[in-house]
DNA sequence: CAGGAGCCTTCCGCTCAGTGGAAGACTGTC
DNA sequence: GACAGTCTTCCACTGAGCGGAAGGCTCCTG
């Protein structure tokens, strides 16, 4: 929109998105020089785009003078469809798990060769764990990404297969291997990971079907994996029930 | 940016985030008519700039062809600020409090003149109620309303005090009465509700304080007060849990 | 306390990205 | 097969947006 554009091609709209763009997990909160960096752009024409952001609510200005995603953007995030059906549906389910159990609780779709965490419920008993509402994690290394990737098309499948990155010594590398345990997945319709992604952890998780497509995985994470069949029946109740209340 | 514009003055972000504020709770999903109605933009521009926001993930097409908001929003809405201190560190605490009482509880901040629920557990057993995740409610019809309010600058409680909408025939509509409910709270330290904000439920609520300012309200939702000062004590440990915690 | 490094903000002339009416395509409905 | 409702493409006109340059502002540091 501008003569003197260092970047012909480039729509006002795709700056201001990858201001937006420049926020992730580990930027939360970013100077304007940051935000004109990470979004690539100069610093005039960030600073005029974050002023409109502002004014609108989709970033607010810290008092410290830096930037963080706004209340606005929030509200209309929670709008996202991740969430609207399943997370809501699911989120009564959850909450009987760990009361049942006391253990974090998950809820995890696939995206890609990811599996996003939709929901999570931690009280203060459970194992530490990496995951947050949102993040991704791989599908090879985690409870419920074994169940999402023994039921994602095979194509999913080769592309995951063929680049198994190690997290900690017990994570399963050797694709023949993580095959045989996929199989067993589908046949035992759970899955278990022990210490694959993080020491000290483990976790068991099953499929949440919709019909008969697996449309979500519900997992949890425990110290050990001592009581392996009534959690997994407990596992398997919950799921049942998302399902059918997903009508 | 344009020759023909038909509002000149608007800026190109400025129909872009039109676009994305046409979306709330109650429009979830739009088709491209409804999108460039909903924000002021003839059809051919709400097209254009709808396919950049889609390429980028701001918003998705759905099977059917309407619109709705994108994963790529949901992710970076995730990051404001409004959740990421007191949320994930209140967070094992709401739990606690559901697995104690199986109850809808209720984690609420005070938003101008509304209570802005940052997050809700509720079960099976739980009384229905209207408010979600995001969702805002009035001060003056709620638990946690009551709480904020009660602790709100004086400018803030005239507002409300001004405008007393009745929502049930139980809603408190006489300022004065309000007023000494107000005072009441801020005395015994916890606030009721009773059909005030929907027929047939009733909820307590408790400030959260972060050293002397009150952050947040706890509170939960119950067919009856019958357990009142269980309740309360409970409330109020885990309020005071989720303050030290703030640290 | 001068000098300097890093921030942020404002200014302004050049120009191409953005605009939206018009027209066409693609549904479903009666 | 006409029609009403959607969505999509086209294109000539132009002012919104661009960003280099310059000016503030706030901390440092010697």
């Amino acid at each position: 929109m501008a003569g003197n554009t260092s970047t012909p091609g480039a729509t006002v709209t795709s700056r201001a998105l990858a201001l937006l763009g420049a926020f992730d997990e580990h930027h939360r909160r970013l100077t304007l020089t940051e935000l004109a960096d990470r979004a690539g752009l100069p610093m005039p024409t960030a600073h005029r785009l974050v002023g409109e952001l502002v004014a609108w609510g989709a970033l607010v200005r810290t008092s410290t003078g830096e930037y963080a995603v706004g209340r606005r953007l929030w509200d209309i995030g929670l709008l996202a469809p991740v969430q609207t059906g399943l997370r809501e549906v699911a989120s009564p389910y959850l909450h009987d798990l760990y009361g049942a159990t006391l253990a974090t609780v998950h809820l995890a779709v696939r995206d890609g060769t990811s599996a996003l965490y939709v929901d999570r419920l931690a009280g203060h008993a459970s194992v530490p764990v990496v995951s947050s509402i949102g993040s991704r994690l791989p599908l090879h290394a985690t409870g419920v990404g074994k169940v999402l990737l023994a039921h994602a098309p095979l194509d999913v499948q080769h592309a995951v297969l063929a680049d198994l990155t190690r997290i900690t010594p017990y994570t399963i590398t050797q694709p023949g291997l993580l095959r045989r345990q996929l199989a067993r997945v589908v046949r035992d319709d759970y899955a278990t990971t022990t210490e694959e992604m993080s020491l000290g952890g483990c976790s068991i998780a099953v499929p949440v079907r919709r019909g008969p497509d697996v449309v979500a995985a519900l997992g949890m994470v425990l110290p050990s994996l001592k009581d392996r069949a009534k959690l997994v029946g407990a596992l398997q109740v919950a799921a049942r029930g998302i399902g059918r209340s997903l009508g």
